[in-house]
DNA sequence: AGGTACATCTCGGGT
DNA sequence: ACCCGAGGTGTACCT
């Protein structure tokens, strides 16, 4: 990876076009292509000011002395590109940095979705799993479920669920309604947490709400009494 | 900016949880207070592996030598924590970077919106701007107008619209609908592109679908005759 | 290649 | 503080 500490301009131009004015700035390139433009405070924090995705075409230019004078970023066949003038390097390193390693997260999306296959109970007595990831046309409900009254049951899982995710299960119910002998086929939106909006909009779709503890689902601690306090 | 190169085992403990082995890997460290850890291929190329948004707080130990042997990095009064243990620094610097300065985007929904406040006879003949971001209980609509016939129209405005686009829409017009006065309101979905998916989900529900040149919105070029060619 | 959904999304604007 | 929507979203997965 090199970093580069320069006073420079930048500019970008493809999916929309920014100019920045002279200043020292952090230019970040990675081994992979990426190409990242980093100032030191303000906003965006956790994000370059600007970038490039790779994969990227670079070209550099440089004085009699050998010093950078200009880096030329291209993607895409150059629909998309980058220019840094530079007019003062202030450092310039260079660092072999391991490439990206297995990263396990917990506690995603992913995860709950395994954990309440594991206990669809959670979700109300007697539900049991049909099928993960059952498909419609416009794509796949995360869960499809029987409950103890052998009615069909579609959950979608997520981590935090706003209105989009109310308004993306009652798509697939629309779908999956079409099908005569899944009629009656309910909703259940399950999640860590659930925005009020959403509950609101989801009693006014049918749809029931199940907050989830992943520690209870995990069966790390006992269930409290409260559990299917929702609705 | 203060940038270490250093080999290190990276554990995280907030929104999810997750453990990185030891490896070289750069720290970041930002004056706004953010933390990032960056691998130097892999996935995510343009985000790091694992960081901290500011507001946070950092502890150091060094060992007799002065050599950083752990970094800690809290959060929200601890619930949000990072720790690194550094087996060997490589490299460990301090720069003075540049503040984010204004930077200028073009081309984003912003702009399309603005520009069709301005021409909004582009959604079609004799459309007048009533209100911009019309407000709903559930959020505003992004323009609300009136046609050549007096009838009311809201226009979404996006920059690529995906079904996801036409589901905002619906909830905007079920809600604005409910009102006796609005009740024939019709939408418009206002994009540089509209994916195939959205037109037929629009489509089915009566919205009409127009796709707008930007350089035709900024007057830079004369309209095409097919302009109006959507559906 | 195109469509769909997830993300420790991040970030800005509103209430 | 929370909610909501935009993003040059990026990224994986599936068709």
């Amino acid at each position: 990876m090199r970093l580069i500490v320069a006073r420079c301009e930048v500019s970008y131009a493809g999916r929309t076009s920014t100019v920045l004015g002279e200043a020292v700035r952090l230019l970040m390139c990675k081994a992979d292509g990426a190409f990242m433009v980093w100032a030191d405070g303000g906003s965006p924090s956790v994000k370059p000011i600007n970038w490039m995705a790779p994969p990227t075409v670079l070209e550099e230019e440089r004085d009699g002395r050998g010093s950078l004078t200009r880096i030329a970023v291209r993607r895409d066949a150059g629909a998309e590109r980058m220019e840094i003038a530079i007019s003062e390097v202030i450092s310039e390193s260079e660092h072999e940095i391991d490439t990206g390693a297995s990263l396990a997260k917990e506690g995603v999306e992913r995860e709950i979705q395994d954990l309440l296959c594991e206990a669809p109970h959670f979700c109300g007595e007697g539900m049991r799993l049909v099928r993960r990831e059952w498909p419609t046309d416009i794509g796949p409900v995360d869960l499809m479920c029987r409950d103890g009254e052998e009615r069909w049951v579609a959950i979608e899982v997520k981590r935090v669920a706003g209105i989009d995710a109310v308004a993306q299960l009652s798509r697939y119910l629309e779908r999956i309604r079409r099908d005569p002998e899944m009629r009656s086929c309910r909703g259940i939106l399950a999640a860590k947490s659930i925005k009020p909006q959403a509950r609101v909009m989801a009693q006014a779709e049918g749809i029931d709400c199940v907050e989830l503890d992943v520690e209870v689902l995990r069966g790390e601690r006992e269930p409290e009494l409260t559990l299917f306090g929702s609705s």
